[in-house]
RNA sequence: CGGGGUGUAGGUCAUCGGUAGACCGCUGCGUUUGGGACGCAGAUGUAGUGAGUUCAAUUCUCGCCACCCCGACCA
């Protein structure tokens, strides 16, 4: 991608208002576009990292049997009604459809993926069943806040497991929770996995907190064997060991959920077990915000020049700083070697224009092309301060180790 | 939803009872070119919105709307 024809172009300025961290940057990097309060536009950059996040998921969903699929995000409101959500879910959005008929936005899908397995789920060989995906959820929250973090619509991977019994679904459940420890890795955050409440869903659930003062949860973290444990059901002493707990500002970036009978009971999924006996499916739900992810990423990583990515979610892997109107030539290699790379083309700019950009943009690798560093090129990490002088062969060992 | 704050050019802000100005950005020309260059010339406004007060309102008053912050809430 030519920077010059990229949309669109930085900020020097914040918008008036913008205040958390992943906000100002988000958007001066032109990453999002605030519509109103709660709702964004992800721009192409924006995109591209959405898109990395959720591909990270997606594989690791995949490799513990998840089956992709798309659920709608219009509900109707008398599944919600089955449930009694429609009412006691708070921030629920609720709408008129044609003939005065009560419709939902979809904040969660348990009211579509139940009724949709009670239709096909006959016998316990049809279990056990993983089905995700990943899609534009809308909660309408009281106040929404900080960038991304808090949004009324927002992209969401949510996970559902079926099975024969409890047994099985808790088997899994570990499972779940391995991924979401494999994903968080390769996403390069820290989280902790933190007991909390359960909400409508169950009675108790795990979320996936990182550490940051710029989060809104409070969670408590023993500080002999590191146990987590939200805020809202924690006692005095860690439950674990006793031992005394720290508090902490964190995000919660994902929650997963042993799903209680309720849902089960209200749309009637059940399957004929081995034995000839109707019995009711057991399930668990697997909840993680792909955007907050995004909004965490750059609360945790950046510094007062712009966003650090890491190199698993960077929009481009190589941004190239081309000086006195060279770098062309290097572009086409690395496009050629199959390297995503940002190429600062522009001619009728400054080079400190384009290194204060390349700094807010955040990408792994700048590489600077100019007359001076002759047919050596510069490289310089975003997150080290060093550069480097490399010939092109010696790049790509360094943007590609083996 | 309670409390507070803010709405003026694309962005950040100033101004002020007599219908607007700076900086950034944008356009053109020229000079520049390794950390947000410079000169000259130019374009850009229903001052959020409605009402009231007034000879006159962007300015004062009230309603509404939007956004932000604190709190409550937060599968």
């Amino acid at each position: 991608m030519k920077y010059s024809k990229l949309f669109p172009k930085t900020l020097k300025q914040v918008p008036t208002g913008v205040e958390s961290i992943n906000h100002q940057l988000l958007v001066r990097a032109g990453f999002i576009h605030q519509e109103m309060a709660g709702v964004y536009t992800y721009l192409p950059l924006g995109w591209k990292v959405i898109e990395k996040i959720s591909n990270i998921v997606r594989e690791e969903m995949n490799k513990i049997g998840g089956q992709e699929m798309l659920m709608p995000v219009l509900h109707p409101g008398e599944n919600w009604k089955k449930t009694g959500r429609f009412q006691n879910f708070d921030v629920l959005f609720k709408l008129k459809g044609a003939g005065d008929k009560d419709l939902v936005l979809g904040p969660t899908h348990e009211e579509i993926i139940y009724p949709l397995l009670a239709e096909y789920i006959k016998s316990y060989k049809d279990l056990p069943l993983y089905l995700y995906q990943i899609q534009t959820k809308f909660r309408n929250e009281p106040r929404a806040k900080a960038g991304v973090l808090r949004t009324r619509e927002f992209i969401m991977k949510d996970l559902y497991s079926f099975h024969v019994n409890d047994e099985d679904r808790n088997e899994y459940y570990k499972l779940a929770r391995e991924a979401y420890i494999k994903i968080l890795r390769r996403l390069e955050i820290t989280a902790l996995v933190t007991k909390a409440s359960g909400g409508t869903f169950s009675d108790l659930s795990e979320e996936f907190q990182v550490i940051t003062p710029s989060g809104e949860d409070t969670i408590f973290v023993c500080e002999d064997c590191q146990m987590a444990i939200n805020k809202e059901i924690a006692q005095e002493k860690c439950p674990e060991c006793g031992g005394k707990l720290k508090e902490e500002k964190a995000i919660e970036v994902g929650n997963i959920f042993p799903l209680k009978p309720a849902y089960a009971e209200a749309f009637d999924l059940s399957f004929v077990s081995e034995t000839g006996k109707k019995k009711l499916v057991s399930a668990g739900c697997y909840g993680l915000g792909v955007s907050r992810v995004m909004g965490a990423i750059v609360e945790v990583f950046h510094d007062d020049k712009g966003i650090i990515w890491p190199e698993s979610v960077a929009p481009f892997k190589v941004h190239i700083v081309g000086l006195d109107g060279e770098g062309d030539k290097v572009y086409k290699l690395l496009l050629a070697e199959g390297v995503e790379v940002l190429f600062d083309d522009r001619v009728d700019v400054s080079a400190g224009v384009k290194f204060a950009d390349a700094d807010l943009i955040g990408v792994p690798y700048r590489v600077v092309v100019s007359k001076k560093t002759k047919d050596q090129l510069e490289v310089k990490k975003r997150n080290e301060k060093e550069t480097k002088f490399v010939t092109l062969e010696e790049l790509l060992e360094v943007i590609n180790p083996i």
